[in-house]
Order: structure tokens, then sequence, then C-alpha cells
DNA sequence: CGTACCACCCCTACGGGTGGTACGGTGCGGTAGT
């Protein structure tokens, strides 16, 4: 198989980095021209450097990685390995990579693929011909499936969609948690990590979970002033639901196609069928469709022959459609990461665009319901006792079958021991790493897991904090990503009632002596809760992210009269 | 946490209120049965 022409194979090594990798990007990527953020992270790469990469989709993080492991696997012949959520968004990266490079330039192993398919796509990657091997975290809970790449001596380990570490990773999908573990048995290749959202927590959370190691961070392309921001506010669910259906036929009629959210199945089949007895070409999206319908309303929407798509949080991962005119969400979502992810979906063609989130109070308890996950001191007990009575490494299937648990339930339980620090897994399985009693070790672990729902929880009252702000929007929706917006954005609702106003979430108001003191971003200490980062500042109050409780607001007066806090 | 839905009640024919309860999102992998 022919990956590159071989004039840029034979010349590169004369050449620095940054020029070979340019040449290739433009002969085997089509790319005559790398955006700064895109060669900084090849860059990296190529010199074996862990990379995280927060960028928007289309700004081009696939080509990041997919470059710098083809310069590397011309010159060595070894793959890389990339983690990916979703089977369909790993057949679509196949089919990218078919066409840049050549059939089978890359390959997949899942569970939709025979045994025989599975046994040629690894001879593939271990003929040297294959420069890509796809698979999602769950192959990587095999043990024979990561010894098999641990013997191809890979060049990188990629995690795409690496906000799923954090946001699934607790419970949804734990296998996603385990990938700091697979990466040290692969003997630590250089990681990319790729995610087109993650405020400040979750990036940190992402480098831990990962066992990344001083990498280099490029936030790209954060702001998208042409989306416009609103916020319609409700006293009744039945007015709610009415406004929402009005406006959607409204906007498909004056603006173009657009998006619906809602928080569940049975809503996306009401607002739909509402939208289509109003003539729209409506469907509704969630996972308990079937895979074919699916599909092709997937299909259909890429194709301009839907007005909108009614969906639950199914939708959207790797949908790249240029002219998506709105994103109506009819329920609050359960964090700003997740709601800039969705409104993100809206004009990427750079044209205006509308982000409209219908609020009301009440529908802040799904999401706490959704958020929930009490941890279980017996579960917990269970398997670390287990653990200690196998006096030997114990492989999962093993502590399934003796605590009866479910594997993944396993994983889930180890995982949160693991983190207090009672269990370390290794190669050939779990074993107990601490001496302490072991219902000390259980307390640890439930200690942690609350001070995460806490974290959890603030993050939603960091959405709540948007939807009922005065203040410009998207001052604090990039403030909550850490990004400064000296003015404010002309383009929100709050900015469209006060014109004339300087009035803003952070400047504009004469800085304040709690704002000399801790700058936004600046790490704080507070006497109980622990160290934080400072990520707002407002009139009365300011916000600080503690890493144990969450999103504070505290009163700027109180601060500075009780001395509340010190610079770290 | 909030809502939808059901059975039931009230007291005489229908509809409105109440109390209990079930339900609510995201996907991998592998297995059972055609």
């Amino acid at each position: 198989m022919q990956v590159a022409a071989g004039t840029t194979t034979r010349s590169h090594i004369f050449m620095s980095d940054d020029l070979a990798l340019t040449a290739l990007a433009a002969s085997s990527f089509s790319l005559p021209e790398l955006r700064d953020g895109q060669l900084a992270g090849m860059t990296a790469l190529v010199e074996g450097r862990d990379v995280l990469a927060v960028m928007p989709t289309g700004y081009g993080k696939s080509a990041t990685y997919q470059v710098a492991a083809l310069h590397l696997h011309n010159a060595t012949g070894r793959p890389a390995v990339v983690v990916s959520p979703l089977i369909a968004l790993q057949e679509d990266q196949l089919d990218g990579l078919s066409e840049d490079l050549g059939e089978g330039a890359a390959v997949v192993v899942n569970s939709s693929l025979s045994a025989s398919e599975v046994e040629a796509a690894w001879q593939a990657v271990e003929a040297g011909d294959a420069v890509f091997l796809f698979l999602a975290p769950e192959q990587l809970a095999k043990p024979e499936t990561v010894d098999r790449i641990a013997k191809l001596d890979i060049t990188m380990f990629v995690v795409d969609e690496a906000h799923c570490v954090s946001s699934w990773g607790h419970d949804f999908r734990p296998d996603y948690l385990d990938l700091g573990n697979v990466r040290e048995r692969l003997g630590n290749p250089p990681v990319i990590a790729l995610t087109a959202t993650a405020s400040p927590p979750v990036r940190e959370e992402i480098v831990q979970r990962l066992g990344m190691t001083d990498p280099l961070v490029l936030v790209r392309g954060f702001d998208r002033p042409n989306i416009s921001l609103d916020v319609v506010r409700h006293q009744e669910d039945k007015g709610k639901r009415k406004a929402v259906v009005e406006q959607v036929l409204e906007l498909a009629r004056t603006e173009g196609l657009g998006l619906l959210y809602a928080a569940t199945r049975k809503d996306t089949e009401k607002f739909a069928a509402m939208l289509a007895d109003g003539g729209l070409r409506a469907e509704a999206y969630h996972a308990g469709r079937a895979d074919s319908d699916r599909e092709s309303i997937h299909e259909r929407f890429l194709d301009d022959q839907l007005d909108v798509v009614v969906a639950t949080t199914a939708f959207g991962m790797g949908i790249d459609k240029p002219n998506v005119r709105f994103v109506v969400h009819a329920n609050i979502p359960e964090s700003l990461d997740a709601y800039y992810q969705e409104i993100g979906r809206a004009g990427r063609d750079g044209q205006p665009a509308l982000a409209i989130l219908h609020y009301r109070a009440e529908d802040l308890g799904l999401r706490k319901f959704f958020a929930t996950h009490a941890p279980d001191a017996e579960e917990l007990m269970a398997v670390l006792k287990v653990i200690k009575n196998a006096g030997a490494p114990a492989p999962k299937t093993a502590l399934a079958e003796l605590t009866g648990f479910p594997a993944r339930r396993v994983t889930a339980l180890v995982n949160q021991l693991e983190e207090a620090g009672a269990v370390k897994t290794g190669k050939r399985g779990t074993r107990l790493s601490s001496k302490a009693k072991l219902t000390a070790l259980v307390e640890r672990a439930v200690h942690l897991a609350e001070a995460r729902q806490r974290v959890e929880q603030s993050r939603l009252t960091m959405m709540r904090g948007y939807a009922e702000t005065d203040a410009c929007r998207r001052q604090f929706l990039l403030g909550y990503f850490g990004e400064d917006l000296p003015e404010p954005c002309r383009n929100c609702d709050a900015c469209a009632e006060h014109p004339d106003d300087a009035r803003s979430s952070g400047v504009g108001n004469g800085t304040s002596a709690a704002e000399n003191l801790f700058p936004l971003q600046s790490t704080v200490i507070h006497k109980e809760w622990g160290p934080g980062l400072v990520m707002r500042h407002e009139e009365d109050v300011m916000t600080v992210l503690f890493e144990q409780e969450g999103y504070k607001t505290l009163s700027r007066t109180a601060v500075v009269e009780h001395e509340l806090l010190r610079p770290a």
C-alpha cells in the first residue's frame, strides 16, 4: 500500500520537522496550509511530547495527529492507535483516511466485525501496512488486546472526543477511566487528547486520567461570535412547550434548518410530531430508535432533506454540517460544557446562527437526577475484600465472577478504589496497594465520590448561572472556559437589552480590591475549601472553582474584609 | 426532582381532585435465536 508520494518520504529527512510536516500535509492530505495550532501539535507529537488539543469541529484537530502519525510511520513503519467512542465515528474516519491515503491505510477492530475480519485488521497493522488502528475503549479492557498492541511499539496513543474520559468514564463507560493504565502498559507512548469543548477542570481531568506529562495545551477557535445567544425564561411547562414549537416553526421559515434538543426520548417524539403538524420535515432522534432510522435521519439532515432534527444528547458527535442555522434547547443541559458542544453545531459556515435556551428552573430537577449516582460502600467493600483475599493480582473477569457483579460495574468500582489509592491495576490484574484498614479505604473512596458529586452539581449551578445572568452571556460562557472577552459581545439578549450599557461580567466597572488581589485565572486558597481557580468577577460577587467543592460564588466585599482567600 | 399516568374518590353523572408509583440519557460488547 502506498501511503505517501515517494519524493516526500525521501526528502523529508533533510528538512526541518515543520517543513516536512507541512509538505506531507499538502501532498497526502490536500491541506496546502496548516493552522498554527495544527502545526504546533504535529511538531510536538513528532518530538514525543503529549498534546491536549481543544479545538472546534472543523478546525482540523484530526489532521494534527494524522499528519504526525503518517510522518512517523513513513520513518519507522510503526502505527498509531486511535481511541474513538462511537463505531460510526470510526467508520467515518476510516473512509476519510482511505480517500486521502488509499484503501487499507487505516483499520478498525470492533464488535461489528467477524473474527476473520478482526484478524485481517491486526495483520495489516502488524505487517506495517496500516498507519492507524481505531478502536473503542472497551476493546482495550481485554488484556490480550493490550498485549498485542504493546508489541507494535506504537508511535502515539490518540484519544478522540477526550471529554468522554470525564463525562462518561465515571459510570456510563468506565473503561474510559482505565485508558491511563492502558497507556502505561503500552510503554507510555506520546498521547494526544482531542476535544471540541472542555472547561479548565475537564481539561485537568483529561490530563490527569491519561497520565499526560507536561502536555502542550492548544486551545484554538473557541469564540464563535456568529452564534447569537438567547435565553427565554418560563414559569409553566405548557407555555414553554408552546413557545418552543412556535419558535422552531418560525425559525425554520425565516432562518433555515436547525436542531431542537429535548431532555427525554418521549419529548423528542412529541415535539417532532407537533412540528410535523406545523408543516416541517421533522424527525425525532434518540438512542431508542432503530439503527437504520438513526442512520437515515442523519443522512437526510446532512443532505438538507430535513428542516429540524429533534434529539436527545444522542445526536451530535461527529456531525459537521456547515449550514445549521439554529440550535434550540427545550430543556437546560447538564453543564455549559455540554451546552457549548451542542450549540457549537450551529453556524459552522461562519454565517449568523442562533442558540436559544428555553429555561424553567424546574427542569434542573431532571439534570440533578441524571447526575446523582450515590457511591455504594457495600459494593466497594465486596470488591475490596475479594481483591485482598486473592493475595495476587486479580483480573477483572475473576473479580466479576467472585463478586457476582457485571464486568462494567466491577470496572467502575475498581476505578473508584484506585482513585482512593486502595488498589493498583497492572498487567496481570488488580491488587491491594495500601496497608490501611479496608473500612478506611472504602470511606476514602466514598469521600472522593461525594466530592466528585459536589463538583458535578456545581457545574449544573454554573449552567443555571448562565441561564439566569443579566450580564453578557458570551462573557459568562467564555469565562467558564477560561477565556477572557474584554467587551460585551453585542450578540446576546442581555447585550441587546442594554445597548448603551457598558455592563459586563468582569470589566468596565472599575476593578475592585478583590479583583486586584485575585485576578482572573489566578490560583487562590480558601481556609475550608482548599485551592481554587478564579473564574469570574462581577460587581458584587466573584466565582471561584475549588478542586474539591466545584464552583462557588463569594461576596467580593467579604473576601476582602474577612480575608477569606489568599493567593496560592 | 418533576411529571405522567393510573386508580380511585366523590356521590349519582360527569368531571375534577388526590394519592401512589414508575420513569427519566449517552454505547460498547456479546449472546440468543432465526
